[in-house]
DNA sequence: GCAGCCAAGTGATTGTAATCACACATGAGG
DNA sequence: CCTCATGTGTGATTACAATCACTTGGCTGC
């Protein structure tokens, strides 16, 4: 596959640039598809790319001291990961793995790093992803606070949810969903404990499976008050 | 108290501007005294100034849901906070509060953005500081992962020795250490659930209390094992 | 078509930290 | 000096999720 400046440009953060340095990156850079479970960033070394994912979902993944596995965060399709090193040149501090087969587009980071020199703009809208990052952990840490298990869940289902539906309040659906071991993981949870969360969701209709590949949301209502605390599960 | 351009320039990240840029600085800065438990930065609200730490220890707090404490960071003096704002014009997402008797300055945002965008040096000191948050973050996530909770803890305590007694492992000691309370809420554990790992420590001579400002750890090894997970508590 | 693998479902058991309810110590401030 | 607030120490009890040990179900690849 090969890629081309308008590719490139379906990413917020390179559709600002000027089609002459758009088409100099895309020859300077890879398209690679990853497999289900595939590393996409390692941890520990130092990144040479910036990672711009294309299609599927990828997940950031740490480990603690004594090898238990740790969800940090979601990438979804049009961001992008592995951007801390472009402004400490240090290394690259989780893992990124694929949750789904996925399609990424690899950017060499030293021609990344010449853009943003040149380019303010793009500096601009990098540390605003910094910011937001930490804006995401920030709120993910404080989920992890939650004492009740049943209502951490939920708080992460409802992120998972299409902010569109979350205005309408209609049904609503979790395309390719995390499998339960990616979201206990995230919220330090045993797997176990998260199956029968989704029971206890699904005896109430409040979520059904529909394939491996969708997960309805028939009550809205319902799964924002537990996430919120009203009501109890 | 008078704000020195001297003084700004023992803050590394301000050390490099020339003099004239500090001396327009400082006028623009004030110094406030913040009593123990006083609130330095708000949440919810956009910033309006950026927040060095002269003296004292400063603790990034946040609120669950349901309205538990949930401890982020601390800041050591020398350190800044309040810079999320420079990138992305948001809210401060978290509380920043004195955890001792506390002397700040406080650079109004405004003129920090216009020197940020006059000095690239700056913009990637910045960038390097939200880089470095980012990996703070990471590894404290990775904390919370441990099912251990004694190692936990030792884990905390190991993070609170200064790093020049970590290389000779000597006795150390912790100056002004934070609370039993205050380690909990970093950790998402209880209260007593701190202070029984400490008796346990002091029971085994690892650490002392020196009066209420000092704590003295007289066995750096084990400790340090203890954080590792190599000996079990 | 079958083997093998991974995700998910489920019951029984257990460990362990949260919680509650105190007591005590210390220091600050009126 | 006494009071109050705050930090710490401690036992008893309990809840609840982790863990273990399976089974089941679906998909993939040979």
């Amino acid at each position: 596959m090969v890629i081309t400046p308008e590719l490139l440009s379906t990413f917020p953060i390179l559709n600002p640039l000027p089609d002459a340095i758009l088409s100099q990156l895309a020859h300077q850079s890879t398209v690679q598809k990853v497999a289900r479970r595939g590393i996409v960033l390692n941890a520990g070394t130092q990144e040479e790319n910036l990672c711009f994912l294309f299609e599927g979902r990828l997940q950031g993944v740490d480990f603690t001291i004594d090898g238990r596995e740790v969800g940090l965060y979601f990438v979804e399709p049009g961001e992008f990961c592995g951007e801390l090193a472009l402004f400490d040149d240090g290394p690259q501090p989780e893992y990124v793995i694929a949750l789904t087969a996925a399609v990424v587009v690899m950017v060499p980071m030293e021609n990344m790093r010449k853009i943003m020199l040149s380019k303010p703009g793009i500096t601009n809208v990098l540390g605003a992803k910094l910011a937001s990052r930490i804006r995401q952990m920030t709120y993910q840490r404080s989920l992890l606070g939650l004492p009740n298990i049943p209502q951490r869940v939920c708080c992460q289902l409802w992120l998972l949810v299409p902010e569109a539906d979350k205005q309408s309040m209609e049904k609503s659906q979790i395309s390719n969903p995390p499998t339960h071991m990616e979201i206990a993981i995230m919220l330090n949870i045993s797997r176990e404990t998260v199956t029968r969360v989704f029971q206890t969701l699904q005896n109430r209709q409040i979520v059904k499976r529909d394939g491996p590949t969708c997960l309805r949301v028939n009550d809205l209502k319902s799964l924002e008050g537990f996430a919120k605390g009203t009501q109890k599960l």
